[in-house]
DNA sequence: ATATATTTGCAAATAATTTGCAAATAATAC
DNA sequence: GTATTATTTGCAAATTATTTGCAAATATAT
């Protein structure tokens, strides 16, 4: 239920953003502002639609990530948490399952509270090769 | 010696790319085009500039990475791979020396030879928390 | 030295993202 | 439940990074 989550983060609860939020569980994949304004069953601005995913993003609830094709992909988690790799020729991806873990030392020896990351591999898939 | 590199990794040598690569190499830090195309001493084409960084990149030479800024950030690590640590706030960043290692595993089981990676923590630093 | 392959410069096009402000909606206090 | 305050949304326009196609120049291989 996006509505108890996005009040345990502290985040005004909308309309808007519990249909991005559901549109991109559905989706279960990593996803661009424009895919997600195709999906939309209720018109929300697009403005509207990069605030709140930065939102989201900035509180953790989801994953952005860059896979260097000139548009921001975002991707909802859930418990489900992973990365990816990505062929720098084709494009095509496949998710990993390997993900960097155990921020502590970081965060005592930067002062900093982390929220999020990012990881992503990239290389050349077999077809590329 | 940048020359070596090139061919190395089986890339022409020209003027442009070993003059990029020593701007790159004395700035220390994850720079931008625009920051490269300040640093020039010899005329280098912007276009050339982005056809060039990305050559690098794809090779495994250089490290590209995004701290959600809107523009892409470009470093060369050489002996010394390494990682940073971002504010969502005020943009201020910090390297961090842990590293994801080990992608032999994920090389087996997804067919990919990877060349490259990306890796980056977001967060709120002590001034902005 | 010549032929072939790759790289560069240029100018224009493309497309993602951001901004400021007024109206609408949600959260808080009473 | 109503009033007040804080936050969010829509809109239209501006901004800016990045890409493309082609001809000339330069590097590599023969």
């Amino acid at each position: 239920m996006f509505k108890k989550l996005l009040k345990q983060h502290n985040i005004s609860v909308t309309e808007p953003r519990i249909h991005i939020l559901e549109i991109l569980k559905e989706s279960g994949e990593p996803v661009t502002i424009d895919y997600i304004q195709k999906k939309l069953e209720i018109s929300i601005n697009q403005t509207t639609l990069y605030r709140s995913l930065k939102k989201f993003v900035d509180k953790g609830i989801i994953y952005q990530t860059d896979f260097r094709e000139g548009v921001a992909y975002f991707e909802y988690h859930g418990k489900n948490h992973h990365h990816h790799i990505s062929c720098i020729s084709c494009k095509k991806r496949q998710s990993i399952d390997m993900c960097p873990q155990n921020f502590t030392r970081v965060e005592k020896s930067s002062g900093f509270v982390i929220t999020n990351h990012m990881f992503e591999l990239f290389g050349l898939c077999e077809n590329c090769l």
